[in-house]
RNA sequence: UGGGGAGUGGCCAAGCUGGCAAGGCAACGGACUUUGAAUCCGUUAUUCGAAGGUUCGAGUCCUUCCUCCCCAGCCA
């Protein structure tokens, strides 16, 4: 069976490549994803490149990497070899297809005199003020340039001395002969080649002295390389007729441009620029910082591909300007570590317990369950013994509302331990509880009670004496408001708590020989990822994405209405009060 | 204002040639639970930007209007 015969049409484009196959437009599918070298890709650049490389999946197509280094001036070798390692992580791969705009320098110039020729193309000697100054507005037409109708001659020893690098920059440019009145700005002689002597380019050094512009590049880069389907964001709709423009008059294969809409995703800033302004500034420590959305972020933070190719295709393709909530991205991230993350035990803040009557030099090794959602996973051995800690948060002294877990004269389960009770506390000077102490019922080892009575609650723990010491990052949204982009400085709406850093954490033995980039889910907490910094000397846990909390949900609205009834209380005081 | 796009629940998004408004996330109930997780079950759009019209029947067709986004780099 054939690829348009077998493929879903899922999405908008999909169903446009079916139509193309069915009517021999095209009989094979040929796409590329062309990032220019300037920036680190972050999850929009996934959507975007899921789509591409996806594409040509699903119909049995190849997809090239291509390379859209057409500017020197923003463009950088260290980007390069990081864009292909995402795009690898991500799962996909372009065997030996990496292209680079720059390849075809030499392609786009014979084209850029064949135009001349043709007449449709010409040298203009007008500054980029005056170019600018004459384009003419949104609503009123452009002035013809004056050099608009030079000779062929003219055009081509100009545009040969340019090349020659005979003119300083901004002096001179190649413009294409369109219509200076069309109501698509874009067709109002857009320029087609500029020169720039400086910086050397990342590839071909000075060897260069004019550089084609993205509309008369990639069009035919395309058709070089057979791409059949080219696709991008919205805001290339309006260059659709420019880029169709060059292939007519050129008479060279002609690819087709689709264009969907870019993804944007709340709480966070997705622009290069802003996220090089957060690296540069030091907002972050770096791209890969964990609260970046570059993908090197995201991996660091413990994200894996499977969950963002799954996000990716949840978001799906369409034209409508959107915003994702990021609690999308979360959501995919935990089905997919639920499912495969090994679990263990980690006390982020810990609380002394002691079990006053389980005897002082007794060691046992419980079994733990890996993952209950795979049995495959196994069990592990955890140490237990007399003085263990806990969380500190699932200890109170006067429970609030519906706290069932460890409070005076509370029982709880210790997961895969013994089911204890709470008998009292031990206060430092200032009133702190520093220690709980609590008795264990020797009959529910593991766990289990064997007279059937129900405990709602089991913590989890380690032994004070066992277990190895961690320091954990707690990461929190980067911004602290869903549209950051929205008013005139987006740093003001960075969250001054996006990081937290734990370095008391103390964490079961098992978790000594972790390696940087394991991920694991700490027990009703998150998933965790061992962080970049992490060594067998000194572990460190990247909070990857915390479990769902409901009991966090509950105190909020307690909080909430009780706040809410002192400002009626407030309120009802102050009328009396004016009344009186 | 010229040109190009888009409007379906809180957020994404199906819905094609007119025939009972998919699904996911979020939210909210409940069941279950040795993770307040996961899982399971249920609830949430008499209405599709608005108003008219065609039709037995309109999110889908027609008309008018409204709102939002992109384009005036020698950026991509």
């Amino acid at each position: 069976m054939s690829a348009e015969e077998t493929v879903k049409p899922t999405d908008f484009i999909r169903e446009a490549v079916i139509e193309d196959l069915k009517s021999g437009r095209f009989t094979t599918v040929h796409t590329r994803f062309p990032p220019e070298p300037n920036g680190y890709l972050h999850i929009g650049h996934a959507k975007a490149l899921i789509i591409d490389f996806g594409i040509a999946q699903d119909f049995g197509g190849l997809c090239n990497l291509r390379y859209d280094d057409t500017n020197p001036t923003k463009e950088d070798v260290e980007y390069v070899d990081a864009i292909k390692e995402d795009i690898q992580w991500l799962g996909f791969t372009w065997d030996d297809r990496e292209y680079y705009a720059s390849d075809y320098f030499p392609q786009l110039y014979e084209m850029a005199i064949t135009l001349i020729k043709k007449g449709k193309a010409y040298v203009d000697d007008q500054s980029p003020e005056e170019v600018s100054a004459t384009r003419g507005t949104l609503t009123e037409p452009g002035k013809e340039s004056p050099w608009r109708n030079r000779s062929v001659g003219e055009n081509l020893d100009l545009f040969e001395r340019m090349k020659n690098g005979e003119f300083p920059d901004g002096t001179r440019t190649l413009r294409a002969r369109i219509d200076m009145a069309s109501g698509n700005i874009n067709l109002r002689d857009p320029v087609m080649y500029r020169i720039i002597h400086e910086p050397p380019h990342h590839r071909y050094g000075t060897q260069w002295d004019i550089y084609p512009m993205y509309d008369f590049a990639h069009g035919q880069s395309d058709s070089i390389e057979g791409v059949t389907h080219s696709l991008c964001s919205l805001e290339y709709e309006a260059h659709r007729p420019l880029y169709e423009w060059f292939l007519r008059e050129l008479e060279i294969f002609a690819p087709r441009q689709i264009e969907f809409a870019r993804l944007n995703v709340n709480y966070t800033v997705m622009s290069k620029r802003k996220l090089l302004k957060l690296v540069q500034d030091g907002h972050v420590k770096g791209w890969d910082d964990p609260r970046m959305p570059t993908l090197c972020g995201l991996r660091r933070r413990g994200f894996t591909a499977g969950s963002i190719r799954d996000f990716a295709s949840r978001i799906g393709v369409a034209k409508a300007d959107n915003m994702v909530d990021v609690a999308l991205l979360e959501a995919c991230l935990r089905e997919d570590l639920n499912q495969h993350a090994l679990r263990r035990m980690a006390v982020l803040r810990p609380l002394k317990l002691v079990i006053d009557n389980y005897p002082a030099d007794r060691v046992e090794e419980m079994d733990v369950v890996n993952n209950p959602e795979d049995p495959g996973a196994g069990t592990r051995k955890v140490q237990f013994s007399k003085v263990l800690y806990i969380e500190q948060e699932d200890f109170q002294e006067v429970p609030p509302p519906k706290y069932y877990r460890l409070f005076p004269g509370n029982e709880v389960r210790l997961r895969a331990a013994y089911i204890i009770k709470c008998t009292g506390v031990v206060k430092d000077d200032k009133g702190e509880v520093i220690e709980v102490h609590a008795t264990y019922d020797s009959a529910t080892r593991g766990g289990d009670a064997p007279d059937g009575r129900k405990i709602k609650s089991t913590l989890h723990w380690v032994s004070a004496a066992h277990a190895i010491p961690a320091e954990v990052r707690l990461y929190d949204r980067l911004f602290n408001r869903p549209d950051p982009e929205a008013g005139e400085d987006f740093l003001a709406n960075i969250n001054p708590n996006s990081l937290t850093v734990l370095d008391q954490c103390r964490v079961e033995g098992s978790l000594a020989d972790t390696q940087a980039g394991d991920r694991f889910q700490f027990e009703r907490q998150g998933y965790f990822c061992a962080d970049l910094d992490s060594t067998p000397e000194k572990l460190v846990f990247n909070l990857a994405v915390a479990l769902k909390d409901t009991w966090t949900k509950i105190e909020q609205k307690r909080k909430q209405a009780f706040n809410g009834l002192l400002r009626k209380t407030d309120k009802r005081t102050t009328a009396d009060g004016l009344g009186a």
